[in-house]
Formats: structure tokens, sequence, C-alpha cells
RNA sequence: CGGCGUUUAGCGCAGCUUGGUAGCGCACUUGGUUUGGGUCCAAGGGGUCGCAGGUUCAAAUCCUGCAACGCCGACCA
């Protein structure tokens, strides 16, 4: 490709609403352009590189035995209401509704869609298992859509659907699968790891998330560090404290705490060392048979953060879980958020098991402006239940049992499920099994978000000067950069010639023929991450040779103009 | 959804306090100059100042409403 024929599309500066490097650095080497919030235009070299990780996904699924099709984007709503997720799936469901005004849903995911395909397609169990999956575009009307392809509205995923007869058979699949994830992130070049995780929305039982390592990945993924044991933040359990609750040292006091609301403030202005003291949250609880939600105390350790989707998924806290408004903490309690403790709260009370081994700790009096000192459970909190309800913390003991938590962050751009018989129930798919009887397939589904690929990779592999593309992946595997070639007969030349003969050899170049200083083209070559330039210039020429720079190793080379395909052929492809 | 902020040329921004016919840099066009790491000079094209309403002789600037975009959102207990 010749760069005055195509659309490089470089930007100099960067456009100011980017926060992230890869979003910094997909606009400005031209692969990208934002329409609206969370909708991107794919440029050229933008799309070819989404395509190189499409075309390796394809392979490594198709290798592990699955079948590509295609669903449609859009999907009528009762498929929809049939699985329950009209209603559950929330505004995130992007709803539109047709000319004769029937409701439809954009695709946010297919699990209604295939299901549906497969229950009418799929009648015998000599039929099973099948795995059936798509590359496709998908629409979720994100909250707060950011970081560029990241986290957009219309986004490219590749999902898979698994059906079965078994959950031995399912899991034999989910193996499968969980295999050719690990190929693909290894083929791609990426640092990743695949963690154990909640299945959210979806549903389902088992279910792993694949992350790519870095610094802005909005998931924290904490990890042993003794065993391969991995787990999302949110899921990892904090195992209970090995020690046993001291005795009662301390009889409970009362102290003025005018100015301090909060942790912090108590550290500051009375010394309570924040693991001294507990923070009570107080939410709303699960409904009761009259549908009304009374409220829930959630006690954890003051240097500790509450986990709301362990916290949410107790049977006495509401789900989604949310937290009581001032107003109804100030009519429960009689105090404001900052003065509430566990002492005296006349409503359910849950601590987590750190908390649970503390003696003669602070807490707020639910008297505004005061607080306890030398608090002790069952003597002074009588009625509470303990519950696994924290966010492990660096250090922790690992649930595996061996070795300590380290804790970092990742970007998901996989994630794996046993969805079981969820949806197959629901929407009552199922097959002839042997027996002769109808029985209900059991389902697994497997995502992989293609686009957000591309930008985890840069967020990995980026220097000062721009993408550092992993070779599976740069839109073009040779740069030919010729120097002033307008004031030369045999630069032209001699670049024509070799751009003809590279590309007969196979090799995917950029040609920059652009009438431009030689720094403008170093530096868009190196901004938009082609791995291999070669350059072309006078000084070089005098001599029969031409110059080759690697993009990634910044290595520099002078070839023989005589052997420059066969070096560059070796460098290229080897 | 709540809080905060932004909106002036394709991009990055100034101008607004104190109202008087809209500017800078980059990019783009033309000519010249330069040429191994984002040359320099000159001449140009491009904006109903987010939208709607109001105040005023006069509004990018002051007032009201709306919208889009962005950042943050238990961590306060």
């Amino acid at each position: 490709m010749r760069t005055s024929q195509y659309i490089l599309a470089t930007l100099k500066e960067t456009p100011s609403d980017a926060e992230i490097i890869s979003h910094q650095l997909m606009l400005r080497a031209g692969m990208i352009r934002k329409l609206a919030s969370g909708l991107y235009t794919w440029l050229p070299s933008g799309l070819k590189v989404l395509r190189k990780v499409e075309n390796i996904v394809r392979e490594e699924m198709n290798k592990a035995g699955a079948i590509e099709m295609l669903m449609p984007i859009i999907q009528p709503a009762d498929l929809w209401q049939e699985s329950g997720r009209w209603e559950q799936f929330g505004p995130e469901l992007l709803r539109i509704n047709d000319r004769h005004n029937r409701p439809f849903a954009l695709g946010p995911t297919h699990e209604e869609v295939i299901t549906e395909f497969v229950r009418k397609e799929i009648s015998s169990y000599k039929q099973l298992p099948i795995n059936l999956y798509q590359i496709q575009t998908k629409v979720r009307d994100e909250v707060r859509p950011r970081f560029g392809v990241m986290r957009a509205r219309e986004f490219t995923m590749k999902d898979a659907y698994s059906f079965h007869l078994s959950e031995e058979c399912l899991n034999e699949t989910y193996k499968k699968m969980h295999q050719a994830y690990c190929n693909v992130f290894e083929r791609l070049g990426l640092d990743y790891r695949p963690v154990i995780a909640d299945t959210g929305s979806i549903g389902g039982s088992v279910s792993h998330e694949f992350h790519v390592l870095a610094e802005s990945g909005e998931d924290a993924i904490a990890f042993s560090s003794e065993s391969d044991y991995a787990a999302n933040i949110e899921k990892a359990e904090a195992v209970a404290p090995s020690i046993e609750r001291p005795a009662p040292s301390k009889e409970l006091n009362r102290f003025d705490t005018p100015n301090a609301r909060t942790i912090e403030e108590l550290k500051q202005q009375h010394g309570v060392k924040p693991h001294r003291g507990v923070k009570t949250l107080i939410a709303y609880g699960a409904p009761n048979e009259n549908e009304e939600r009374g409220l829930v105390a959630l006690v954890v350790r003051g240097d500790h953060e509450l986990n709301e989707l362990k916290a949410e998924k107790l049977a006495l806290v509401d789900s989604p879980l949310e937290f009581a408004t001032e107003e109804d903490i100030v009519k429960a309690t009689g105090a404001k958020p900052g003065s509430l403790g566990p002492v005296g709260l006349n409503m359910p009370i849950i601590v987590d098991r750190s908390a649970a081994v503390m003696a003669d700790f602070v807490a707020g009096a639910n008297e505004d402006g005061v607080h306890y000192s030398g608090i002790n459970f069952d003597r002074d909190v009588t009625d509470y239940v303990v519950e696994d309800i924290r966010n492990v913390v660096e250090g922790d003991a690992s649930p595996c049992g061996k070795g300590v938590l380290n804790i970092k962050r990742g970007i998901e751009v996989g994630h794996i499920f046993q969805l079981g018989t969820k949806y197959s129930e629901a929407m009552k798919a199922g097959v002839l099994a042997e027996s002769g009887k109808n029985q209900i397939m059991t389902m697994g589904c497997y995502g992989i978000g293609v686009s957000r690929i591309v930008a985890a990779a840069i967020e990995q592999n980026h220097d000062q000067y721009g993408i550092k593309w992993p070779t599976a992946l740069a839109p073009f595997e040779l740069a030919i950069v010729p120097m002033n070639m307008h004031k030369s007969h045999r630069i032209p030349e001699i670049a024509e010639k070799l751009y003809a003969d590279l590309q007969a050899a196979g090799i995917d170049i950029l040609f920059d023929d652009r009438k431009e200083r030689p720094g403008v083209m170093f530096n868009d070559m190196e901004l938009v991450g082609v791995p291999h330039t070669l350059v072309i210039g006078e000084r070089n020429l005098d001599n029969n040779q031409v110059e080759y720079k690697n993009r990634i190793t910044g290595e520099k080379e002078l070839i023989d103009l005589d052997k420059a395909v066969e070096v560059l052929l070796n460098h290229v492809k080897g």
C-alpha cells in the first residue's frame, strides 16, 4: 500500500478526551475515530489489526472443534421475555420498535437466539455435543462508555455456545475452550492470566475470565504467590483469620468525636488506627413477603473495603446491593453516617470474618459526634452473623491454602461460563436422549472481546514514539521509507523495485511515497507501529546499501542492495 | 441516575472577568526554501462561537432553559 493512496490519518496532537494510552494512540495512529459517545469508526489500518485478531480467534476456535455461523443483531423481544432477561437485563439492553411497533433488542449477547436456533434444529442426542460460534458486532448501552474501544457501546465479540447432554460432556468442552483461549492469547503475544470469575448477568456456575495484565485495567485480580490460583477480586475469598478472638480487656467507653466522621479523621484526631476500628455500612435488606425492605448493617474492619458482590449474594441483603439513604439511616439509628456502629443497632448485623476476630475495637455510637472504644462482640454486640463480605487485600492468605495474595490490574478480554440449564430450561430446549425421553440440554458459553483485545494489546505494547505491535497484530509488516525521493533518480527507481519484489515475496508493505521530510515519515511509521522499516537514502546508496530498522529492538543494519529481498524476507517472516 | 466540568475552524486552545463585527498553534491549499528525525518564509481557504430564548443600540462575552461530551461516584460510616 502506498501512503499517498491510503488514509494514514495520523495526528500530531492528542485529542483531549482520550484518557488512557491505547485510546490516545489509536486516535493518533489513525486507527479509529469517534462518531458519538462509545461509538467508533474503524479506519483502514485499525480494521486490519481488528481482522488479524478475528482470524487468530477464528483459527483457534475451528481447531478446537467449534463451528462458525452468524446470527442477527436485531432480536425479537419475545425471546428475551422467554428467558426472563427482558426485565432482568436493565437499560444496558438497547431496545427498539419496528414500524409495526413490535419490540426488539439489539443483541448484547446471543444466548436466546442460539437456544432458539438449536431447539429447532437439534433434536437428537446423536447430534451432541455441538459448539457454535460467531464473530459479530454487539450492542450494549453502557452507563458510561470510556477508554475508546475498551468500553464501547458497539464492539466486536466472538461468542460461542455449546450444547450437551451431560455435565461431564460440558466440562470437557469447557476445558477445550479454556485451552483454545490460552492458545489465542499466546499467539497474540499478550501477557495474560485466566482467573476464577463471577458469572454476572449471564448466569451459570463455573466461570473463568481471561485478563490481559495492564495498569489501566478496570478489574483487580488476586494471585497466589505459591500456586496458580488466580481470581477476580470480586470473587476471591477472604479466608477466615487463623487467630482466635482475644478476650475483652477493656470496658465499653463513650467518647466525643464531634469532627470525626471518617476512618481517616478518627485516625488523625483521636489516634484510632484504622485496623482497630470498624465501619458500619447500611444497605437495604432483601424484601419480605410484603415486598418491604428493611435495613441491614454490614460491618468491616476500618482498613478493609466492602465487597458488594459478596454482600448482595447473602440472603439478608437485597440484590443488587443498594446503600440506604441518609434519611432512612437517621430514621433507623438516630445518627447520621459517620457515627454508626454495631452497638445497640436495631437491625440484622453482618460482620466480616476479619472484623469478627477483633476485640476492644472502636466504632460509632449511633449518636451524632460520639464513638465507643473497647467494643467487644458477644458482650456489647450479641445478635450478629459472620460472613465473608470484604475485598481481599495484598498479603491475605490465599484461599488455595498456599502462599499469600498479590493484586494486579487486568483488562477482561475473555470470559467462559458453564451455564448449565439456565437458558435451555427457560426456553425448553431439549433433545431425545438414548432412553427415548426428552432431555433438557446443558449449555456453556464462551466470549472474547475482539475489539477490546486491540486496545489491550496497545496498553501492553507501546513506547514514547507510539505502538509496538506484536508480530501477529501489526497492520503492516514492513515500511519502506525513501528519503527525498523527488530529488533523486535512483531512489524512486530502487524503492519501486524493492516494493514490487518484496510484495511479490508475500510481505505486506506500507510504502511511504509522500513528499515529506524523513523525520515526518519516521515518526509516522513508529506511531503506527510498523515492526520493520526499510530506509532508502542517497548516502547509503553510494555504497549500494539500504538500511533496515526494527521497531521493537531498535536494531539497525546496513544491507547490500543485491541481498535486500532475501535479508528482509528473513527479518520479516523469520 | 447523582456530583463536577467542558462546548469558539479538522485537532489543541486563547478571547468571556470589564459587551463594540473572532484570534493563535497544528493540519489543509499555492509558491518558494530546506532535506538522514515532526524545516523556514510568504500568500490563502475554512467558524451562524453547542442549541433555544431573554437583556441590550450592540452578545462568543451577561441571564434563563435545554442538549451533547468528559471526569468522578460504598470507601462516608
